[in-house]
DNA sequence: GATGAATGAGTCTTCATTCAT
DNA sequence: AATGAATGAAGACTCATTCAT
């Protein structure tokens, strides 16, 4: 038996498909005939993991998010400093959105869009604890603005998705240096 | 003779129908017939107005973005200095988009959304003219960061659009306080 | 005052209309709105001439089968010989068919269509009846063969409408020693 | 396994009623939904065997042209003499249009009417070689007159649709004697 | 007489979902 | 588990006809 089993690819297949057309041509413009199609499975088979239209975004929904929530993580330890913590994460985040375009431009559709439901969107969230911990700390310290996490969010993070979204439509090209001043604007947005 | 003509008044009853049900439903799940029923007029008379559901769209969201160019620009003199002028006008647009939600609700959906088309998006961008000659003032003066417009966009504008949809999701509340520490953010994040 | 009434241009130039525009696209697929349009009126006009779409047509079929008619009988006269006659009828005919193309095209699509109701199919042909006389003295005279009038009329009138859709077609040209070809296979189809 | 598959059924039951339906009100005036019911299908199930409405006709003309032209040919053989070959042709699309009168009509109303498109009309001709082979050997061993094939298409073979209509419409009968007087008038039409 | 905005019934077509195989 | 043919409800759009002006 293999390590990932055929039902896990077909399901993987799904998924991918999915993020890609619902990029291209929004939710309710992507059949599930065609997402069948481009994931090579027929169109019957789709209910045998997902139970509709509806759960298949909510899923891929969830999944996405846990893996940019994974990936914005990565490498980071609780104990470092606020600021080194918050570069990590930030730069780990930068990465994210401009590597893995399809997923992280995936996730900007949804979050600007009434196709989630409402639990999904908060089972998306809950993985980001330790960025809102890192900030309380940092408030603690006096080194972070006090102000709501959705104010720091707003400033420091969002804005990486307008970019990732100007770059995807051509009218903006993202460079090593840009992502450095990307940084600077976000951490003076937030520290004090 | 009225001074708006019946005509006008069905087309703007339309206008208004189709942001309430794209904010709420998206634009896919929003079909014509709910329009039509919502501007009180039948379904034919949607095409006397508009071509298409397409154009339907296009020529909303043209419309909301004239409208929200004009508010973010009201009061705002070019001969004043960079700060009190970018102040002036981000605290406008952060009226328009705290107070005129489901116009910006809307903007927001179709900017990052596939539904409108790229020759629309185009003609929705060219008011903001003012704004970017601000910024261009700016940094001649060395107190804008030389970055670019996308860039200062990024982070002094685009984050307004994520308080909006907190708290439209009634998970972040908006005060006057917020208002001035969230201007602020912005603008040490775009300020040298 | 004119000879001809603004009203009566205004119900030929709907006539005309009518005319192209079913040709080029069938009945039901010409809207009311382009004959409208293409006679320089308002589309509420139609129905100040026409009951309705139906009665535009079975009246437009009228008017043509009759045009056709006087046409097939210009110089006849009911003394001269059998042969002599049926010459002269048909090459009218043939003249009709080739020159108002416009007119024949219409003619040959209604009378091989349901769109006419068959009230004004049976009013079309009441002004045949010449050329039913004249083969009735020709079967009379032993000239003729003795077959219905039906059989006659398919083999010698009925064909030059084949040849009419034809040349509209691009698939054959029409020329006058053409012309006199084909009127010797009618003469010969029905003679003894 | 059935000879004919469940499928093939279907696409013929959908074929005969765009015939029946087309016959008795025309292309444009029957729904798709009635051809569905005729044929006891789902409306959305048209669309498995068939692109679209005008796809529909298009293989419904080219299907009926093919029957029409292998019935014409039925019992033809190359070698025999020009007139018995003629007779046995002429005599098998008489027995078609008689007979198989539906199709006929079919063919008659699509021949006459912009419904088909070119491409279709073309496909649907290519089947008639056999006669205008015969034609020109007729012309060659001068039993034929020497004109063009579309006229003594028009002439001797056209004139059957004209009795078959007229048929239809209860206005004539035909009987065997007819039929041979028919074949007469055909043959002396083209004969030298 | 003439207009053309407005209507709404009717049409083609798509697509989520089911189910026999 | 997997298929894909079949369904039928729903949606975009058209167009004959009416009616206030």
């Amino acid at each position: 038996m293999n390590r990932v089993s055929k039902s896990q690819k077909k399901k993987e297949a799904l998924v991918k498909a999915t993020i890609s057309l619902v990029n291209n041509n929004g939710f309710h413009a992507t059949p599930m005939s065609k997402i069948a199609k481009m994931a090579e499975v027929s169109a019957g088979t789709i209910y045998l993991y997902f139970e509709n239209k509806q759960d298949l975004v909510n899923q891929v929904y969830i999944e996405v998010k846990a893996a940019f929530s994974k990936f914005a993580f990565k490498d980071y330890k609780e104990g470092v400093s606020v600021e080194e913590g918050f570069e990590n994460i930030w730069k780990n985040i930068a990465e994210f959105k401009l590597k893995e375009i399809e997923e992280a431009m995936f996730l900007s559709q949804c979050d600007n869009t009434p196709i989630i439901d409402e639990p999904s969107r908060k089972e998306g969230l809950k993985h980001l604890e330790p960025l809102l911990d890192l900030w309380e700390r940092g408030k603690e310290q006096g080194i972070i603005k006090p102000v709501s996490p959705y104010m720091l969010y707003a400033f420091s993070i969002y804005p990486i998705a307008f970019l990732m979204n100007m770059q995807q439509r051509e009218l903006y090209k993202i460079t090593p240096t840009n992502v450095n001043e990307a940084y600077e604007m976000a951490w003076n947005s937030i520290k004090i």
